[in-house]
DNA sequence: CTAAAGTTTCAGTAATTACTGAAACTTTAG
DNA sequence: CTAAAGTTTCAGTAATTACTGAAACTTTAG
């Protein structure tokens, strides 16, 4: 399979990116391929467009699937299995943030809780665990805030975005018709 | 300069972090001990605490003044120079989020917008360039949000991010009131 | 201006990560 | 069951990235 020039640009451009994206070149490249190109593809299709070994596309396709971000089909009489990007972008751009969280973030919001209960030995440590619980917090806020995200779905999230500079005054809005409700769950 | 154990805990995790973060171990490390450490400390007291050489410290200073997140001071009668953390940590998290943004969405952009000015040779690249725009518009819609979400300042955040699953709830109220207003930028 | 005290640069090397391609394995048509 | 057509694994190697430490540079007290 030979890809035109076009494709080929934005398909290399998304390898270098796929490495700032947490998967290396080749995937990255795979998966601009497979996103770009209409009907489902083989892996030797792949491992010819992109001039790279039959083992590394295994290896590729197997992470591509990890992320949930292709599908494999079938064609009837052939053996052979052939590849999808699967899902909307949307869906794509949920999957990869997701798997970023995992990544990037749970591991240290667990580590900060095991070392928030023990006590300080000293005021240096004391110090340390008042920042340390900011930066708790914090990521916990984001955690928390980008699977509210998630939850949302993608036409929400389209207003939402659409909102843009309005979203402050929606809140200040959001503030004064809750005065008469009463806030919900606010911390200390 | 040594750490105590549950200091170290959390420096060597934030360098391990740090590597999928955008920075490298070392950096990572040295970022965690100057955020943790309440008084401005010298290169050469990071050289020693995390075991590192003096050259190493110089290039991850640099880098992280790049970043932002450092502040040199300078102590009366003391040629040496004294390092701390830069600001809250909201902007800490918002200066990172930035400069990824700068680095792995905004190249992406660029290319995509060329792209999309030429016009498809075939069929196939119509269908590409479909995608494309739909890979476009998701990157500028984050990428103008999130610049959004900075201009609303720490305290708005903090109120966007307690609302919680209430994000949903404040969108319907919003257009509720806004239908007697009229909506204010819709495209398409 | 000198030299001591510090910082930065960078060639060489170590450590890490990615890739190849042959061998092992799996599936299925016949 | 056999062998052809395919996929996956993985040891070895290539490519990339990070780190060391000595040499070059900079700053300033005296």
């Amino acid at each position: 399979m030979i890809m035109t020039p076009m494709i080929e640009a934005f398909v290399m451009h998304f390898g270098e990116m796929g490495s700032r994206w947490g998967f290396n070149r080749t995937v990255g490249q795979m998966y601009a391929l497979l996103v770009i190109t209409e009907d489902p593809i083989s892996a030797n299709d792949i491992a010819e467009a992109l001039s790279v070994s039959r083992g590394n596309v295994s290896m590729g396709l197997k992470e591509l699937q990890a992320w949930q971000l292709i599908q494999t089909h079938h064609k009837p009489a052939d053996r052979k299995e052939y590849y999808q990007s699967n899902g909307s972008i949307w869906d794509m751009a949920n999957r990869v943030f997701e798997e970023r969280r995992k990544r990037e973030m749970d591991p240290t919001l667990s580590l900060l809780r095991d070392i928030l209960l023990d006590s300080p030995a000293n005021s240096k440590e004391e110090y340390a665990q008042g920042k340390l619980q900011e930066v708790h917090d914090l990521l916990e806020g984001i955690v928390k805030w980008s699977s509210e995200l998630q939850r949302l779905g993608p036409e929400k999230l389209d207003t939402l975005m659409r909102l843009g500079s309005g979203v402050g005054k929606v809140l200040d809005m959001k503030d004064k018709l809750l005065q008469k409700t009463g806030p919900s769950d606010r911390n200390t």
